[in-house]
DNA sequence: TGCAAATTTAACCGATTGGTTGAAGATGTG
DNA sequence: CACATCTTCAACCAATCGGTTAAATTTGCA
C-alpha cells in the first residue's frame, strides 16, 4: 500500500498530474503518454514509475506495448486526509467528534 | 496564490502533515509546534516556511512569539483537482474513521 | 534471420530537499 | 543595561529529484 508520502509527492509534479488527466480518458501506451511532452521518453518512463509506486496507475505489458491505466482508488486516503481539513469549517466539528466517539467506544479526547 | 505543485509538495512530508494535524486543535507558537518532534527548531522553522509558502498555514508575530494558524482554504484547489477523478466528492465518514485509525494508531483525539 | 519499434537501464548532471550546528536578530523582563 | 527567550539565518552535508544521452532489452514482423 502506497503511503500518503508517495501519493502526495507523486501529485506534486505537473507532468505527472497531466499524465493522470490523460489517463482519465483512456488507457495509453508509454509512447503515446510521452507524445505531448517536450521531454525524453526516458523521463516519462521515470514519471510513470513514480506514479506506479504511488499506486496511482498500474502498468501491464502486452506484447511490446506497456499499457498505463489510472488507479483512482489510490487517491482515496489522500482525498480523505485533505477534506478533513478543507471541510472542518463547513461541518460541525464537535458533532463529528461526538459521532466518532459513538462509533468508536473507548476513543477519548 | 500557491500552486498545486507547492501544496502537494508541502503535504508530501509526514512532519508537515503532523504539524497541520496539531494546528487543527489550535493556533500554536513555533517553539510549541517543535516540541513533540525529535529534530531541531531550525528544521521545524523550515517546515513552517514550506507550509506558509504553500498557503496551508499563516504566521503572525506578536511580540517575541510567532503564532502559526491553519489555513484550510488552501486545500480547496488541491481538493478540487482530486475531485476531477470522480469518486471523492464528499467526505466519507467511514473512510475518515479508518484513516484516523491507520494514521494515528491508538490516538483518537 | 535481420531490422524496426517500444521501453527500460545506466551513467551522469545541476538543483532541491531535509536535516545539522552555530551565530545572529528581535523582543520581553529583572 | 544585562540577560534570557523566541525565532531565523548561514553554511554545510548527504540524499533525492527531474532531466539528459547513449546503450541495452524485449518483442513483432517481413
Amino acid at each position: 500500500m502506497a503511503s500518503l508520502d508517495t501519493v502526495f509527492a507523486a501529485l506534486a509534479d505537473p507532468t505527472r498530474r497531466a499524465i493522470l488527466q490523460m489517463l482519465l480518458e483512456d488507457d495509453m501506451a508509454v509512447t503515446d503518454v510521452a507524445e505531448p511532452f517536450e521531454m525524453s521518453l526516458a523521463a516519462i518512463s521515470k514519471h510513470l514509475t513514480v506514479l506506479t509506486s504511488a499506486g496511482l496507475i498500474s502498468q501491464e505489458k502486452r506484447g511490446r506495448v506497456k499499457w498505463c491505466k489510472l488507479e483512482p482508488d489510490a487517491l482515496r486516503d489522500a482525498s480523505v486526509w485533505m477534506q478533513s481539513f478543507g471541510q472542518f469549517e463547513a461541518v460541525n466539528l464537535d458533532a463529528f467528534e461526538a459521532f466518532l466517539e459513538k462509533e468508536l467506544p473507548g476513543a477519548q479526547d
